[in-house]
DNA sequence: AGCACGCCGACT
DNA sequence: GTCGGCGTGCTC
């Protein structure tokens, strides 16, 4: 083959193809589909991936590939494959699912430089050129020397150069052995001069220990002296050092208990036994594992994936990425060992470009991650899960929008093996195609321990505001958390909201203070004392007196953790207080230390948002407490009362789990609200019924499908009238069973002063959809993409903002 | 996405 | 007459 078919690295809608490029003789044998190559794309020369080869082009004038960029497919067969389904699937362009696949550090940088030209060494260059050979373009621009260094460029004396840099870099690890055998080494030590007292230190140490080869900086630290005594004996010819290819742990200093199977009760065998039947006889089938929590689903999984890795295959495991704690590894790296890679985005590049070798390489048999572990180059899937199956972070909500699930699905169906989705609380769309049978659906209805499911008190907080309760918590949630307390047991206290204030009004003109740059009210930072914009980082001093009327009486509404967190100390000074949400973990490793903090019982009280709510399992945890159901209850979204169940239902698991029983304490302003009786019930099914006849009501999913556009511009009239256009132009090409709402502007109508109007479709079956949605992306990205206009698509979207 | 090409206004 | 603004269209 001599012709090798090119995506290249240039996300645009006239880009999105093929091109062809000669592959140069020396290339020919080794550049297959899958590798990433340099090619010549204009003026300049990007990456590109081969996605296949051929011998014949119509192409006129072929250009040659620069040079290969892999020395082995980074992409294999089905995952090019995959790509561009995704690609299809969500309206994206090809390079971008691809890039979407792998790990950042295979994102190629692009550098241009100018240099000189070397027939011409012209001194009068020096102080353009500092002296140096070639200048950075950037930096040439920022010191205003593009005018200067073009003439020379015309002329002939310097040349622009454009470079493709890989960021996939390896990490090296000097290592240290002695150069001379082991009983010279004393000798050696004795002849050294006796003021090198270091390096005799260092010998002696190496002498006496039983090891042929050391890490260069943990050798220096353990014998006393500094690094550079290894470098002076490897001079003497005494030690020498070599540079070794090493994987970045994130794990190096964790030991991982090795645990063995758990006798499954007998509501688990009858679980597994399907699945265990369909990796046996190597059959597509996706299953719903629907158990409650503590159920032990996470047993089933593991024996599953035990099973896989007997056949020789291997095992995809996806949790999402705030549960991805060391607690969750622990349970697969204590089963499984050294056999599993862990991917995650807090991992850094090199990190996850380590662990993602180590998939490549066939070193591992099971990876545990968050989304895009989906991925994960395996060759030989022997099963996918999905935990949290009903977790909105399963959904990427950049481009390619894609949906974790479906992605798993497909590989599956490539593979002709079994996916669990794994929840308590599944998503509508997963239980609905389980009832339909499009899922199997298998039931795990008991607690693994026979532990009741903890009891649940639902407080109205209007009556405690009539009985002239005007603090934060009801008083059966403070006395329970006296109670634990005195008891010397722990509390999981939850609220939806990070700051410490939602808004700020002026009683006396009713000014509530906005970000200049969205449509959406500040948030109240006490310990900063400032004013943030959850959504563009906009920040400002907290104001002493009313922006508007300099009324001095200005007052802060709403709570958020930040509050909480001082009321607390106020009213129960002697409680040890831990407080998690984004900005108290936002540093490296803070997560962990946090909760590590807290299992060790060095604090009483975790109160956190979010990221509490799953997967925590200390068995300490005997009073959960939700201090306001209703935050989610009411935003502008069909999904509000689904994840409102689903978040209260796990929040209230995460009470007594182990040997003592847990309570869990609901405060609401809204409690009659189905969605907030039923969790308390923990009546998933009846939640399911009821909500199912809302969406039939409201035509949403899982009854009808839907495609989102967003039209985005700095100027409000070109924003309404170009999504008007787009309206009617999809108006005239869906069927009479779609529905069509818009124009409208968007629940958060101005985000980063850009103005944000959106129309919506909800369809059935609809052939046409798709390429209408391509022609309107391809009319207007080319032509208005320069103006800053986006049009953004998003097919079956989670985020509706 | 970049970059060149090309066509109009404001200067040496 | 030239420099340079950014609309248009192409990149194997």
């Amino acid at each position: 083959m001599t012709i090798a078919r090119v995506i290249v690295d240039v996300p645009a809608i006239g880009t999105d193809k093929e091109f062809d490029y000669a592959i140069p003789e020396k290339w020919r044998e080794m550049i297959q589909p899958g590798m990433r190559v340099a090619v010549p794309f204009g003026p300049r020369i990007i990456q590109g991936f081969v996605i296949g080869l051929k011998d014949t082009t119509d192409v006129p004038r072929l250009k040659s590939i620069s040079k290969p960029l892999d020395m082995t497919p980074v992409l294999n067969k089905e995952l090019l494959r995959l790509g561009e389904w995704i690609a299809e699937q969500t309206l994206s362009f090809k390079i971008t699912s691809f890039h979407a696949m792998l790990p950042a550090a295979m994102k190629a940088k692009y550098k241009k430089v100018i240099r000189k030209t070397d027939h011409m060494k012209l001194i009068s260059l020096d102080d353009l050129f500092g002296g140096k050979q070639e200048i950075d373009w950037k930096e040439a621009e920022k010191r205003n020397l593009l005018p200067d260094l073009h003439k020379e460029i015309n002329k002939g004396n310097a040349e622009v150069i454009y470079l493709v840099k890989d960021r996939a870099k390896t990490k090296k690890m000097k290592i240290v052995q002695p150069a001379v055998p082991h009983h010279e080494l004393r000798v050696a030590a004795d002849e050294l001069p006796k003021n090198a007292v270091n390096q005799i230190k260092l010998l002696q140490y190496i002498h006496a220990a039983q090891e042929e080869s050391f890490e260069a900086g943990d050798l220096a630290a353990r014998a006393e002296v500094p690094r550079q005594t290894i470098a002076a004996l490897v001079k003497k010819g005494i030690l020498s050092e070599t540079e070794e290819d090493v994987y970045r742990d994130p794990y190096k200093h964790k030991h991982f208990q090795r645990t063995t199977p758990l006798p499954l009760t007998a509501q688990q065998q009858e679980a597994i036994r399907p699945i265990l039947e369909t990796i046996e006889t190597n059959i597509h089938q996706t299953f719903m594992l629907f158990g409650v929590t503590g159920s032990g689903k996470t047993e089933v999984y593991l024996q599953s994936i035990h099973e896989v890795i007997k056949k020789g295959e291997e095992a995809i495991v996806l949790v999402p990425e705030i549960a991805l704690t060391p607690q969750m590894v622990e349970r697969f790296k204590g089963r499984f060992g050294s056999d599993v890679a862990v991917l995650h985005s807090r991992l850094s590049i090199g990190e996850q470009y380590d662990e993602w070798r180590k998939i490549q390489k066939k070193e591992v048999k099971v990876v545990v991650g968050a989304r895009s572990a989906v991925f994960a180059p395996f060759e030989n899937l022997g099963i996918i899960i999905i935990d949290e199956e009903h977790e909105t972070s399963y959904k990427q909500e950049e481009t390619p929008r894609y949906h974790a699930r479906d992605v798993a699905i497909e590989r599956a169906k490539y593979h002709q093996c079994p996916v669990v989705l794994g929840s308590a609380t599944p998503s509508l769309e997963s239980f609905a195609r389980a009832q339909k049978g499009v899922y199997q659906l298998l039931t795990l209805s008991k607690r693994m321990n026979e532990k009741q499911l903890p009891s649940v008190a639902i407080v109205d907080m209007r009556e405690e505001m009539r009985s002239g309760n005007r603090s934060m918590f009801s008083k059966e949630l403070f006395e329970k958390l006296k109670d634990r307390l005195a008891k010397r047991e722990q509390t999981v206290l939850f609220l939806n909201r990070r700051g410490h204030s939602t808004f700020l009004m002026c009683r006396d003109c009713g000014f509530v203070m906005q970000c200049p740059h969205c449509d959406i009210t500040l948030t109240f930072h006490r310990y900063s004392n400032e004013m943030k914009c959850h959504y563009c980082g906009f920040q400002t001093e907290a104001p002493q007196t009313c922006p508007d009327c300099a009324s001095s009486h200005i007052r802060y509404f709403g709570t958020g953790t930040q509050k909480v967190e001082e009321e607390l100390s106020k009213l129960l000074p002697e409680a040890r207080v831990i407080r998690m949400d984004v900005d108290t973990t936002g540093r490296k490793g803070a997560h962990e230390r946090l909760l590590d903090h807290f299992q060790a019982g060095r604090a009483d009280i975790l109160l956190g948002t979010q990221m509490i709510a799953k997967g925590l399992d200390f068995p300490n945890i005997t009073l959960v407490g939700v201090l306001s159901a209703d935050t989610m209850l009411h935003l502008p979204d069909f999904r509000a009362a689904e994840k409102t169940f689903q978040l209260l239902t796990q929040v209230s698991g995460r009470a007594g789990r182990h040997e003592l029983s847990g309570e869990v304490v609901i405060q609401t302003y809204s409690p009659e609200h189905y969605s907030i009786q039923l969790a308390g019930k923990q009546d998933y099914d009846r939640f399911y019924r009821q909500e199912m006849a809302m969406r039939k009501l409201g035509s949403y999913p899982p009854f009808y499908y839907l495609a989102l556009i967003t039209v985005q511009h700095e100027d409000l009239m070109k924003v309404i009238s170009v999504t008007e256009k787009i309206s009617n132009y999809m108006k005239a090409r869906i069927s009479q069973d779609a529905i069509l709402l818009g124009p409208v502007a968007s629940p958060i109508p101005r985000i980063n002063d850009r103005y944000r109007y959106q129309c919506l479709i909800k369809y059935k079956r609809e052939p046409n959809l798709f390429p209408a949605l391509k022609k309107v992306l391809e009319h207007y990205q080319t032509k208005l993409s320069k103006e800053g206009l986006s049009i953004s698509i998003d097919v079956n979207p989670y985020m509706m903002i």
